[in-house]
DNA sequence: GTGAAAGCGCTAACAG
DNA sequence: CTGTTAGCGCTTTCAC
């Protein structure tokens, strides 16, 4: 009643282990005798056991992709591309998640060595010392989808945060917005930490200021709602003349001190956009929104989100791309790759 | 340069490989020979390989889950349902996607057999004699959160569509509705075949006719802009009076004959809710609409979505609880459990 | 309580 | 081209 083994199928054929093994494997073997195999295996209906087969030949042909929030459909963009190229290659592709603690990260590289898979693609939202380090003296190939110091020499794949930044403030500035918001996340995140700075220089080179500036607890929905909230408290301060001339509409919405907001990605913004449209303010008549991701929830929106798109699907590719290099070639020397983003506009601007 | 194995650390600790398996899987040692055990594995790094570890004990420790769509909402909370509960239980959960196709479905199950974990849920969007053939006869344990037919003796974890469809028509027709038409997803599909059945039970209990019926090609957001325009060319019709009431709105929005659609998932009603939209329609004024899965996109959309709350967590957690007995006791006969729905009422009726 | 040794199912030398 | 056999890294009898 258990599975049979290949030496059943050996027995149950007339043949040996080896042969049976070769004609799986597609190695030289006359026809009679691969027809004898191939029918002794459909007959028992036996299946190679994949753990057998990995503890011999050292390989395993799954991957894997962690990634922190399976909620954040940021992620099913870089999973489709992802999933695109290791199953071309021939891998496998299992997922996983490790949620937001760095401990949890840090944790799943060094279980690695179990020998779970060839190798991983990992998205982290916060680096440190120890995620590094674990990164380095893993058993299989790693690359990190995201940003991490050069000298670490790992093999990354990461967005241009700072010129998406820059091409989202550009675009409000032809807009005519000048009073420019910032909802982050977490500073103490990667992409938390490379908008702010992104944000920050931005502005500078448009000579504008912050209007208003906080920092969501995390890059969810929920809290992009609570950063909203804290944001319309922030920039409340009404603008005389223009309360005046929007008195017909009734409603005392008091316009914020800003007239456009950019989210460091497509959940806070969306987030963000519920707390507007609570507080009676049209996007993107009174507040222009943009994004960040670029990912399905921007077009699912509405109004219909203007994100900034930092290539997650290419980042997927490249990364599994660079992934399977590094398997081939593990002397190979770390590459950085950049990807370069683009504006994807949409009715909230 | 390798990874040590079990024989290196008992070199290095002087004892035989046995003690260090033995203090590893905490069996009974002396406290000198488990303390120079673990002086030798944190000295050389040891981790144990996981594939050997299973192929002598038989068992992986891991469970597959399987979804057709990582890009469906509802995925995400029967994910992070099942993920609690098996992580609870000391497995790890791996995620893989099948996709729309019956036949991945069947090499997916079939794959099982290989051995890669310890027990499957998969939540397959169709079914045929084939998939349930391999389920049956499958070497792990498989628990279904789907509709499955009874007599395939399988575990499985379903929703309850057509008490779900009545919900969403009870609360519609309480809300003054009666013209109430239909996006479903493919009707070949066992949630599209549940819910069509649901749909057309709950308006008879009624004594209501459908207005208008469009099938969707996918349960997508793509497929729910296509379905809606075309339930919106098959809902053409205006009434006259109410026209003419509103024709100090100025726009050509020429009321459809229905003023509620219920749609059989929430990606569907967001893609309709966009093409209601670009008609110039009002969501809920001039079509109340109603999704259904209650997943994040419910809350997350504009206006959010009154969704029917199908269970999707409480189906994951029940599935994988039904697996882990499963797996415990491999003759316990076939359980079908079944999830009540509830209405998740908001802002779209 | 500890060690020696068999063996999980498979592949890859090596002989023939 | 085919068969015999060692051994991947681990757990688990079985003796001691």
């Amino acid at each position: 009643m258990s599975r049979p083994t290949i030496a059943a199928v050996a027995r149950a054929a007339g043949v040996s282990v080896a042969s049976v093994s070769r004609v799986l494997n597609g190695l030289p073997a006359t026809e009679e005798m691969a027809e004898r195999v191939r029918r002794a295996v459909d007959e028992l209906g036996y299946v190679p056991d994949a753990r057998a087969r990995s503890l011999k030949v050292g390989r395993t042909f799954q991957l894997t992709l962690a990634v922190a929030d399976v909620g954040n459909p940021v992620y099913v963009t870089m999973m489709r591309a992802v999933e695109e190229v290791v199953s071309a290659a021939g891998y496998r592709l299992v997922v996983t998640t490790t949620g937001p603690e760095i401990v949890d990260e840090v944790a799943l590289v060094r279980g690695m060595a179990r020998g779970y898979a060839d190798g991983l693609v990992i998205s982290p939202l916060r680096v440190d010392d120890d995620l590094i380090k674990s990164i380095q003296e893993c058993d299989v190939p790693v690359v990190v989808a995201g940003n991490v110091p050069a000298k670490a020499g790992v093999d990354t794949v990461r967005a241009n945060s700072p010129k998406g930044m820059a091409l989202a403030v550009e675009h409000l500035v032809s807009r005519g917005r000048r009073r420019i918001a910032f909802l982050n996340g977490p500073a103490d995140t990667v992409p938390g930490e490379a908008r702010a700075k992104g944000f920050a220089d931005a502005l500078r080179a448009h000579k504008l200021q912050a209007v208003a500036q906080v920092e969501a607890e995390d890059f969810t929905f929920a809290a992009g709602r609570e950063g909203g909230r804290a944001l319309l408290e922030l920039g409340r301060g009404t603008v005389a003349h223009e309360v005046a001339a929007r008195a017909d509409r009734g409603a005392a919405a008091a316009r914020p001190a800003f007239d456009a907001v950019i989210a460091a990605n497509d959940l806070l913004a969306v987030g963000l956009m519920h707390e507007l449209a609570a507080a009676g303010l049209d996007v993107p008549g009174d507040v222009a929104l943009v994004g960040m991701d670029d990912s399905e929830l921007a077009e699912q929106c509405f109004p219909p989100l203007t994100s900034v798109n930092l290539g997650s699907a290419e980042r997927g590719r490249r990364a599994a791309e660079l992934l399977l290099a590094r398997i081939e070639d593990g002397e190979r020397s770390p590459k950085r790759i950049i990807v370069h983003p683009s504006l994807s506009v949409r009715r909230s601007t």
